[in-house]
DNA sequence: CTACAGGTTTG
DNA sequence: CAAACC
DNA sequence: GTAG
């Protein structure tokens, strides 16, 4: 900010030219400003470092107020009107723009006459909170208190306000959710840049069984007791634990210092130097604590007294204060520094990437267009560029919100839909909206991803994907994309969805409000306490890698195991706990989230979306059966005026504009969806009833299938690949034979690469990597997953029908869950393949005697036995309670830890053939079938390459013994057994003096198995046959986890069942984890130690 | 001398 | 596996 | 860069 240089050519024809500009610090921070001064004097501006007469511009962070400014440049009148006051976003616009741009998006609205500005609800403040006093001993009570707005309600609710007022009066209609009660942690904060405070604090140990802590059976002390949990003792500062009030500075006496270490923060933030990025967090944690001392810095001693200020901090302050000035600052590049800001400010460019732009020599937005160097990421943030450097206003957020619930709500309007982020943190203006879907009873949230996203995108809303996220096997899916309100004066918001299955909601939702501090501080200590923590789960018995580098490693056994675990890939977070994390409870979010302003459009969707045949009640649930026999299905998005609007007042949208989604005619996604939800529905009818199922599943197929259509699965069952088609109305055999061999749940997912294209009578969606699951709950749970390239083709009508459905099956696995591992019959059950090549008996035989085949005895196929570590719950609905034998089955060996992964090389087990209901492979199940017809109509199907030979096969040979032979081997020595805890010596240590934990009894369970058939078929799951996706990538750690448990929402739902095992095996009792019954706590055992540790930062 | 959060996608 | 991002 |  040097002097400003004018010079008359400059003002003639520069960007900036004849403009003088006051920058103002506040909201932008220093960086930034010193960023745009130098901008704005390149390109031929002023800088104005004090109001005067010549000023033209002022230049304010994006947050800024009118009234606020005034104070803030000690104004006595209002600024004169000829003065624009315009946000920063203006300077980088005209920037990139190479001219100077239409001020008027970058106004600081003005409101009424005064001059004041009103330009949030909300006021910011920061600097204006009025902080209690010194900022030390924060209020550290017990445990129960950190709830951790885990039962906070979701949006827009205050449970009791009163309770936690926040500091500042005026944002109070700002922030609408606040923390429950007990809560400390306050997610209406103010905008402010910190979230955290630091500060110390007495813990003490109060006993406060009113939350009936003592008797949760994961209450500290008895984690502690187990060894499961370090209890700390130190104290020290945890941002996670203080009121975000005491965050936020009061008065910063030592601006002087604070405001040269800032610029220097800059540097090392944009250093691709790893260093510089540890560098830059214990800066950004002295910085906060400096700013917090209560008095102006005057001595080294005293800088050096100040936490996360050391020696080399105390020196750079001393000579801060002692001279002025920072000679390190003299060495920085300010022109790079502002380069590479611009070029981070593209989504997807980052520290490394900026630098090597740089580096090659670009220098600005349009070098990096010409160049074509950018990714697809890049590529959609540079698009965007200016859209996205602005933050939007909370009223944005929640209308965005309410089209992404619309849209949930045609699926299932139980669908919750919470945002997270800073918007349920309370701020005043967010970055991008972040909004987190599940749903309640645990598993509809499953094959929604795909409808909803196509359907947003078909409605033009989301305009841009970044990140597609593949659901995992337990449904939860990501996505980052784009998008755009409908409306003049929009902009582009970049908008995360998140879709989790709702046992993992609670940490979820903890994970997904943040923010991105709190959730490391909170995680820090976690890992201090001997836990580790994740928006997937809490475990316990965390035990730390060695470190390859340093000391000798731990001896063998570490390395063994490391080896073990080391090269796995995605497959996310088996929290290797079917997670006592599913063991919680709602939070309260739902109800009293309905009963705000959403709930008008929840009703309105709930109540007003039915389809024409919709004949049961409004509230009806979609899934249950619906009298009538027509086919409720899905809600669809048409028919609005044609359904009666029971709650009135929300009938408005209906009439005149079409609601949110507007287009009439449902996207195939949602018709694939609504097809797999309602084949269940026939789960329950009576087999006696034939000719009325038979009309049924006639008019099932006649909804879903055009009656031309044609229906194809191309498999191999052994005896050779081989296309078997079925016509019209008769492709309703191949559900009902699904249905009846007891598939409990039928979903179809289009998978990454499905490709749509239009023609001209037909739409098509062509996937080849389609995946079809199966989920059994009898005999065993099971859950069995057919992949291979899915061709779909729907007709154009509004609701869509498949004509051409065309599945060719790669191959399969079946998946048990591992807890069922452990039941008592489990040996039989797992010599038991539920299916043939993905398909149950029945289907087969169908598929065989509809195409004239003859079954003939499937040759040995490898699969053996898999088990899913994700797939934990089983659908059913929880039971009322937590039975008392909860906790003996949670330690009774419930769960599996990675010590128990067993592997078994595929080639090492005898196949299992056996069809399961093979007893029903025989023709009953076909009641006399018009075997002709179809074959004829087969025929008409062009035949695949390899043409159906209908061979003489015999019969499909069950060979149960074989399979007990088979089984048999587990354990054996024909399995590579790896026990997980056995080699890895609990109680040992890693070099690095971390303690290994005795992450828990040491427990060794060879008959357990986690085996992949066919791991090439998963390659990502599987390699060298050995279970990966227990582990992966825990960087520096191992996690022999321990599940601690999820949290608990605050409401009393009981806990899902537990697990139907309860083998009385001879194994050691497994750990002793605790359950965590506690009914107001979540994370209430975490926070009991003391301490602060971090301090705002903003990395 | 090591950890500094943990998990996920992209290329 | 590194980079970016939540 | 700091803290353990
Ligand atoms: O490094 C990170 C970044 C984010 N998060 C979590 C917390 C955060 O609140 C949430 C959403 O991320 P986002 O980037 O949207 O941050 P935000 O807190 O919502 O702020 P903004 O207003 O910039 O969106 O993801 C993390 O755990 N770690
Ligand atoms: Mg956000």
């Amino acid at each position: 900010m040097a002097a400003q240089n004018l010079d008359a050519k400059a003002e003639a024809n520069s960007l900036f030219g004849g403009i003088v500009g006051l920058i103002v610090e506040q909201g932008l921070g220093k960086g930034r400003k010193r960023i745009l001064e130098k901008q704005l004097e390149e390109k031929g501006g002023t800088v104005a470092l004090s109001p005067s007469q010549t000023l033209t511009h002022v230049i304010v962070g994006p947050n800024m107020k009118y009234n606020r400014l005034v104070s803030l440049l000690k104004l006595k009148d209002p600024l004169p009107p000829e003065v624009t006051i315009v946000t920063a976003d203006w300077l980088s616009a005209s920037l990139v723009a190479g001219e100077s741009v239409d001020h008027t998006p970058y106004l600081l609205p003005l409101s009424e006459g005064t001059g004041c500005v009103s330009v949030k609800k909300v006021s910011e403040f920061s600097s204006s909170i009025p902080i209690p006093s010194p900022p030390p001993p924060v209020i550290n009570s017990p445990n129960k208190h950190y709830v951790v707005g885990v039962s906070t309600p979701p949006t827009g609710l205050k449970p009791s306000p009163q309770k936690l007022t926040p500091t500042k009066s005026n944002m109070d209609h700002v922030s609408p959710l606040k923390v429950s009660p007990v809560g400390k942690r306050r997610l209406a904060e103010p905008d402010s840049d910190s979230d955290y405070i630091e500060s110390e604090e007495e813990e003490e140990e109060e006993g406060e069984e009113s939350t009936g802590r003592s008797k949760e059976m994961l209450n500290p002390e008895a984690l502690a007791e187990q060894g499961l949990i370090r209890p700390l003792k130190k104290k020290g500062r945890w941002m996670c634990q203080v009121p975000a009030s005491t965050l936020h500075a009061q008065v910063n006496h030592n601006e002087a210092v604070t405001s040269k270490l800032e610029e220097l923060l800059l540097e090392y933030k944009n250093s691709s130097l790893p260093k510089d990025k540890w560098r830059a967090m214990s800066l950004t944690k002295a910085v906060a604590a400096v700013k917090r001392h209560p008095k102006e810095i005057t001595t080294h001693e005293e800088a050096h007294s100040i936490p996360f200020v050391g020696k080399r901090l105390a020196d750079k302050i001393y000579e801060i204060v002692s001279s002025g000035h920072l000679r390190r600052l003299d060495h920085i590049d300010k022109a790079k520094q502002s380069v590479i800001d611009l070029f981070k400010g593209i989504h997807g460019v980052g520290q490394i990437v900026a630098e090597q732009f740089y580096a090659q020599g670009y220098r600005t937005l349009d070098d990096l267009k010409e160049a074509n160097i950018l990714n697809r990421q890049q590529q959609i943030g540079f698009k965007y560029y200016h859209e996205f450097a602005e933050r939007m206003d909370r009223s944005e957020v929640e209308e965005i919100e309410r089209k992404v619930r619309e849209g949930c709500h045609l699926l299932d309007p139980n669908l919750e839909v919470v945002t997270c982020g800073s918007f349920r943190r309370g701020k005043p203006t967010c970055g991008d909206v972040d909004i987190l879907v599940t749903h309640p009873d645990g598993r509809s949230h499953k094959g929604i991803f795909q409808p909803l996203i196509r359907v947003l995108k078909n409605d033009g809303f989301l305009t841009d994907d970044l990140t597609l996220h593949e659901d995992t096997s337990d449904g939860s899916c990501k996505y980052f994309g784009v998008c755009m309100l409908p409306g003049d004066g929009r902009k582009h918001r970049r908008i995360d969805i998140y879709i989790c299955p709702y046992s993992e909601y609670p940490l979820m939702l903890l994970h997904f409000t943040g923010s991105g501090h709190f959730n490391r501080s909170l995680r820090s200590r976690a890992d201090k306490m001997g836990m580790s923590l994740s928006e997937h789960s809490l475990n316990a018995g965390v035990v730390r890698k060695a470190q390859p580098g340093a000391g000798r490693t731990p001896s063998a056994p570490a390395g063994q195991m490391e080896s073990l675990f080391t090269n796995g890939r995605r497959q996310p977070a088996p929290p290797s706990v079917p997670p006592v994390s599913s063991f919680w409870q709602p939070p309260s979010v739902g109800p009293v989230h309905q009963a705000h302003l959403h709930d008008m459009e929840y009703h309105q969707f709930a109540v007003a979306q039915p389809t024409h045949t919709m004949t049961s009640p409004p509230n009806t649930p979609m899934t249950p059966h619906v009298g009538g026999g027509g086919f409720p299905g899905l809600m669809c998005p048409i028919d609005h005026h044609t359904s009666a609007t029971p709650t009135g007042s929300i009938g408005l949208h209906q009439n005149s504009a079409p609601p949110a989604l507007s287009h009439s005619a449902w996207p195939p996604e949602y018709r694939l969806y609504a097809l797999c939800q309602e084949m269940l529905r026939y789960s329950s009818q009576s087999p006696g009833m034939a000719d009325s199922s038979k009309l049924s599943w006639e008019q099932f197929c006649m909804e879903y299938f055009h009656e031309m259509a044609i229906f194809v699965i191309e498999v191999d069952f052994g005896d050779g690949l081989k296309r078997y088609s079925l016509h019209g109305t008769l492709i309703m055999w191949y559900f009902k034979s699904l249905i009846e061999s007891g598939v409990t749940r039928y979903d179809v997912t289009l998978g990454k690469s499905a490709s749509h294209s239009y023609q001209q009578h037909m739409q098509r969606i062509e996937c080849p990597e389609a995946v079809q699951e199966l989920e059994y709950t009898l005999p065993t749970q099971t859950k069995v997953c057919s992949k291979g390239q899915l061709v779909l083709e729907f007709t154009m009508e509004d609701k869509p029908r498949i004509m051409s459905w065309v599945f060719h099956i790669q191959g399969h696995v079946e998946m048990i869950p591992r807890f069922c591992l452990q039941a008592p019959a489990i040996d039989t059950a797992l010599s038991n393949n539920v299916t043939c090549q993905g398909l149950p008996a029945s289907t087969q035989s169908i598929l065989m005697q509809l195409n004239n085949i003859t079954m003939r005895p499937a040759p040995p196929h490898k699969l053996v036995q898999i088990d899913s570590n994700l797939w934990e719950h089983p659908p059913p609905p929880p039971p009322p309670s937590i039975p008392p034998s909860q906790h003996d089955m949670l330690q009774g060996d419930r769960y599996p830890h990675e010590d128990n992964l067993v592997t078994l090389s595929s080639e090492s087990s005898p196949m299992l053939t056996h069809l399961p209901t093979s007893s029903n492979q025989d023709s009953s199940l076909l009641p006399s079938l018009p075997h002709p017809s179809c074959q004829v109509q087969s025929n008409s199907v062009p035949p695949l390459s390899h043409a159906v030979h209908s061979s003489s096969s015999p019969p499909l040979p069950l060979s149960p013994s074989l399979v007990k032979s088979n089984c048999s081997s587990y354990g054996g020595s024909s399995c590579s057994v790896v026990s997980n805890s056995n080699t890895l010596c609990p109680n040992k240590v890693t070099q690095s003096g971390k303690k290994t934990r005795p992450s828990s009894p040491v427990r060794r369970r060879s008959e357990l198995v986690m085996v992949a058939a066919e791991p090439a078929l998963f390659s990502e799951d599987m390699v060298h046959g050995q279970d990966e996706r227990r582990i992966t990538r825990i960087d520096n750690k191992r996690a022999i986890t321990t599940p601690t448990s999820s949290f608990m929402g605050t409401v009393s739902i009981p806990p899902p069942p537990p697990l139907p095992v309860s083998n009385g095996e001879s194994d050691p009792p497994p750990p002793p984890i605790s359950s965590f019954t506690n009914q107001n706590g979540s994370m209430a055992w975490l926070s009991i130690p003391s301490g602060i540790d971090w301090n705002k930062t903003t990395p």
